[in-house]
RNA sequence: GGAGAGAUGGCCGAGUCCGGUUGAAGGCGCACGACUCGAAAUCGUGUAUCCCUCACGGGAUCGUGGGUUCGAAUCCCACUCUCUCCGCCA
């Protein structure tokens, strides 16, 4: 959420974001609310300012054992103005922050504006393996050693979900607790598991709602959604706080599972562990100040490559054009590994900058030291990583020709020193 | 799921029966100042948030939402959450 107050002063700035994102947020109607909002608002205090002065007097005089009809009399009138005003007014008042609500966060200037096509390519890791041998996708890999499992998986919960078995479980298992190690004991991080079920005013908080609600699921008995990702529980984990200079900042690592309706995005792209209802993802995430959110989102951005070096997994860095980046978002990075044997790069992490858009809405604050006024928090996260996509493109980079998958050296320890899955 | 207790400012905690100068006593914490070579201790002062307004000022908020009333932290109703006990259960 924006604060009314910036939109009030910079509405072409505003404008331009909502149309940049492709958003189709009615801004004008929103300045009619605000106007008519603030007037009506003007209305009430006055009458309410009349009616506690008179209460006042009220007071005093049946304190003393005077009578004080007349005064009783007129604030009835009072009254009734006020409660039809106080009704004009929350309506009002609801109508004004559901815009309010669809108005998406602006884009940093570096960020380019436009679609897809805009995508800018930041840098690139890694050497792209030369194979003799034509590298098989990581579905075919994963079945034929017996650790990826469609079929079961469908059996039990439908199409896009995997069932990991045996050192393939223990792989996915292993990635994970890589990943969490890494964060908490090199990057800094704290580690958190937070709830997988979440309610309606979190998911608001972070900005999943409105908009996606029909990408998440919903247990409707309870009014929970299922996790999306652990950027939800995690940051709201701080919600309606202010925090201390000193708690600042704040650097959560967390593993979730996360669940993924993924409506509508059928096509390509969706064979094996390429897109999936349910992942496993280790997410970075921090609270910090307001200057020093730019340079957060680098360090965040940083933190997560870390694991595809570690991992020797080829990959690059890509800045996402207005149209791909998330309402949410003021900029974010996508790391994308390279998988060999689907010949295409895969997005394994992004990395958002919310600056305070995340805060407000979830009225995330804290004070500096001395300071008497609150500030909202800047609000960052990035995946770090992914697992599926993760898993996909180290099965299909570390293939061998018998079809057989040499474990990164970084992951033997948690194998068990299992050097290879045959 | 059943029974009971509770939800008040950064924290603890009065006030709620008997509605009215209570945005809220007291304490802790924190900030500033005095004392001190410095510190501790002590003393003094200050210390909720949000909204409207250029400002003066005004309004709102005592878990949330309704209601009663001229007036609600205080009365009524619903809901949410926390704690204790019982039941059930991975």
């Amino acid at each position: 959420m924006l604060d009314p107050r910036f939109i009030r002063e910079n509405p072409d700035l505003v404008k331009k974001a909502i149309q940049d994102k492709g958003e189709k947020t009615d801004l004008d109607q929103f300045f009619r609310l605000d106007q008519e909002w603030r007037d009506l608002l003007k209305k009430g205090d006055a009458f309410k300012h009349e009616r506690n002065q008179v209460s006042k007097e009220i007071a005093l005089l049946k304190k003393e054992g005077k009578e004080a009809e007349g005064g009783i009399q007129q604030m009835r009138e009072v009254s009734e103005k006020i409660q039809a005003l106080d009704g004009k007014i929350k309506e009002l008042e609801e109508k004004r922050v559901e815009i309010l609500t669809w108005i998406p966060n602006i884009p940093h200037p570096s960020v380019p504006v436009g679609g897809e096509k805009e995508t800018k390519v930041i840098r690139e890791w890694g050497e792209k393996g030369k194979f003799d041998f034509e590298p098989l996708p990581h579905w075919e890999l994963g079945e034929s050693l017996g650790i990826l499992d469609f079929k079961s998986a469908s059996k039990v919960a439908g199409a896009h979900f995997t069932t990991y078995k045996g050192l393939g479980a223990r792989l996915e298992r292993s990635l994970i607790n890589f990943m969490l190690n890494l964060h908490t004991q090199k990057h800094g991080y704290i580690e958190v598991f937070p709830p997988f079920l979440i309610n309606r005013p979190s998911m608001f908080g972070t900005g999943q709602l409105p908009k996606l609600e029909e990408d998440m699921y919903h247990l409707e008995l309870d009014d929970l959604f299922l996790d999306p990702t652990a950027e939800c529980p995690v940051t709201n984990l701080h919600r309606e706080e202010i925090l201390k200079e000193e708690d600042l900042p704040v650097r959560y690592t967390a593993y979730t599972a996360c669940f993924r309706r993924e409506a509508g995005s059928y096509g390509k792209e969706t064979r094996g562990l390429l897109r999936v209802h349910q992942f496993n993802k280790v997410e970075l995430l921090q609270l910090t100040f307001p200057e020093k959110s730019e340079e957060t989102l680098e360090k965040i951005l940083r933190d997560a490559e870390e694991v595809l070096k570690l991992l020797k997994l080829p990959y690059r860095v890509v800045l996402l054009p207005t149209r791909e980046m998330s309402f949410a978002s003021n900029k974010t990075y996508d790391i994308e590994v390279w998988a060999p044997g689907v010949k295409k790069y895969l997005e394994v992490s992004s990395v958002s900058n919310f600056t305070d858009f995340q805060a407000r809405r979830a009225n995330i604050r804290f004070r500096r030291r001395r300071a008497t006024a609150t500030e909202f928090v800047h609000t960052l996260n990035g995946s770090g990583l992914a697992t599926p996509r993760t898993y996909a493109a180290l099965l299909e980079t570390y293939q061998e020709k018998d079809g057989s998958v040499v474990i990164p050296e970084v992951l033997r320890p948690y194998m068990d020193g299992v050097e290879k899955i045959e």
